[in-house]
DNA sequence: ATTAAAAATTGATAAATATCATGTTTTTTA
DNA sequence: TAAAAAACATGATATTTATCAATTTTTAAT
């Protein structure tokens, strides 16, 4: 089970693959695979990192506790992703917390090597930086979807997120399944209006559900209702 | 009026101060400040930029347009940041509008110096990386706040970013004036919400007015609604 | 200085969303 | 497998916020 990261196809879809054969020598020694199960927290908002962690498999929940005691998710990570990188970057604690929806396996790369890199490898970087920069326009693009979309479309955008980027098994229903409670986290609303336009959107066929799966039944529906139509 | 960036005491704040004296030089010859009136655009969203713009002076808003045809303002940014930086360093059109809000005077550097700068010295990559992961940081707290917090605290918050930000003139006068348009897309709400608050916080005492020119007269009241009490 | 346009304001009302209460189903634990 | 806990669901109601309409005030243009 154990691998070598300079074998890893992971690697290649985030920064650690503009590191040189060396540096990434070093990281393969001395990063730790840990198993995740669902609902386990990988950190916790405020806490001091000691390196980063890279999804191999499973999904993360990033999320921040408001003063309300309501915790809003900022981003789902899941395989190929690296987190926990802003904060060591920034050099301050984490200023949000990770839990698994999904059992996870993660290696997790001791900040050293983190910063050694940062320090002497422009490339590495430069490609570090593009990730953020693309992070951040993401922030960007909902924060403008939260202020100005109402919950309902919220709720549609939501589901065509979790199929477009996680997919859908051979009955079509949603790879990742959320609890009713993490999906209100992401949408910002509240459980029970989360579970109210659930029902609204089966009654008209949108979307069905088995057990606690659910599968986009009216993709163009929900994708208009997002929209604004 | 013209002047070097070697002498300019603007570039301590951003991450230009990491530039080498022989960069900066070449920033400096290349480089040509520009004044923007209150109003004007400096870039709008979807454009391709041939570089970022230093903020000598004055303060722009950066906005995105949503769907329906309103302004969600992300970020303010005034004297000492740099923008257009991340849609630079990931090589794409910009994704948010720059409008001044005040009378400003910017140097446009064109991106060839920035991106070159950002292949070769690990320093300057480095502190705009940092200054990114700020950013970021930022980002996930204003996401945050909307998702959280009623539009009579965001209005409160507002008011008292204005104030630590910006500061107030001698009279105790905000230093920067916000149409309530303004005041409106920054919070995420409709124009005749946010007039009903102000007038709401003034009858309160909590505001005070004098023409255009707003007042915190009671900041201990606006920072107890806005944290929730 | 006069007129036109834009910005600010207020009221009335409708729509969206949250909250509280309660019941059911599902999952977990002893 | 029974009991307890957690998750899901729905109704009733209150609260928040948006929308529409009309008016006043301020700013800009001729």
């Amino acid at each position: 089970m154990e691998s070598r990261c300079e074998s890893c196809i992971i690697r290649q879809f985030n920064s650690l693959r503009a590191m040189s054969k060396e540096e990434l020598k070093k990281v393969s020694d001395s990063k730790v695979t840990k198993c995740i199960k669902k609902g386990e927290p990988i950190f916790e908002e405020g806490e001091k990192l000691d390196g980063v962690y890279c999804i191999r498999n499973g999904i993360s929940k990033l999320s921040k506790l408001s003063a309300n005691g309501k915790d809003q998710i900022v981003k789902l990570a899941s395989k190929g992703e690296v987190i926990g990188q802003r904060s060591v970057v920034a050099e301050e604690n984490v200023n949000l917390s990770a839990v698994a929806v999904s059992d996870m396996e993660v290696c997790f790369i001791p900040k050293e090597h983190i910063v050694s890199t940062l320090r002497t490898n422009p490339n590495f970087t430069l490609e570090v930086l593009r990730h953020m920069a693309h992070d951040l326009k993401e922030a960007d693009d909902v924060l403008v979807n939260m202020s100005q979309k109402s919950v309902k479309q919220r709720v549609a955008e939501a589901f065509l997120y979790l199929k477009n980027n996680y997919g859908e098994d051979e009955d079509g229903f949603l790879n990742l399944t959320l609890s009713r409670e993490d999906i209100s986290n992401v949408v910002g609303t509240a459980v029970e209006s989360c579970i109210r336009i659930i029902s609204e959107f089966k009654k008209k066929g949108f979307l069905k559900t088995s057990g606690k799966k659910i599968c986009i039944a009216d993709e163009r529906a929900l994708k208009e209702l997002a929209e604004g139509f």
